[in-house]
DNA sequence: CTAAACCAGTTTGCGGTACAAACCGGTTTA
DNA sequence: TAAACCGGTTTGTACCGCAAACTGGTTTAG
């Protein structure tokens, strides 16, 4: 029996630090950086690198902008970003039937 | 609002490649190395070195033997790694639920 | 006035890792 | 007896996640 499960189609997602930022932005239109920081718990540095990644990508888009004269970075998950989380989701789901599935065949076989 | 997830807990598991591996043992007993190898479409050398990764985490434990004049390799689910499966799903069932939390405080304030 | 602390991030350096190619010891086929 | 096959393991490399160091500006302290 072969698994259908395409780790290359969700890769991104695939590291847990995306998966919480993701994760975050699909509740919001829209956050700041400072924000996504408290919410993950990740360094700036790190939060920065992940961000950039998903920029590539197409999954976020950010927006600069000043608050005062504070620099202010909004992110919000843009349409191919929403429907990567839930693509990534339904797959998680469809392994894990698979797995269900699988222990049913052998209990019965 | 601080996200509750913590990823080191189960990061081995998060790599695609061994969670097939860990979803396919835990239908089964015990599996072979080349029946693994069909059901994932891993490489062996991909799947060689998941699986001693997975044993020194005692997640696995691999028992070798002769079929004929064969070598052949069994591998099946310690209860660690039943426990760490299982954990891992808890976790992403549960990061999801957060998300949909938070949404829905969204929608209300 | 200026130096030190703070803010909001970005870039850099490094240790670790996933992957396939090369390899290995043996067995079967030609 | 050499070439192909079997069941894996080891090696080399390119990539990646992480925190420390840095950037460019702002506020506070003395």
């Amino acid at each position: 029996m072969e698994l259908r499960f395409d780790p290359e189609s969700t890769r991104l997602l695939h590291e847990p630090a995306r998966l919480m930022i993701m994760t975050v932005l699909g509740a919001c239109q829209s956050a700041d950086f400072v924000f996504l920081q408290r919410a993950t718990g990740l360094t700036k540095g790190n939060l920065s690198s992940h961000l950039s990644r998903l920029e590539e990508a197409g999954y976020v888009q950010i927006t600069k902008q000043f608050i005062g004269k504070l620099p202010n970075t909004q992110i919000g998950l843009t349409e191919a970003g929403r429907a990567a989380l839930e693509q990534h989701w339904k797959q998680l789901d469809d392994l894990r039937r698979q797995g269900d599935q699988l222990r049913q065949q052998q209990a019965k076989g």
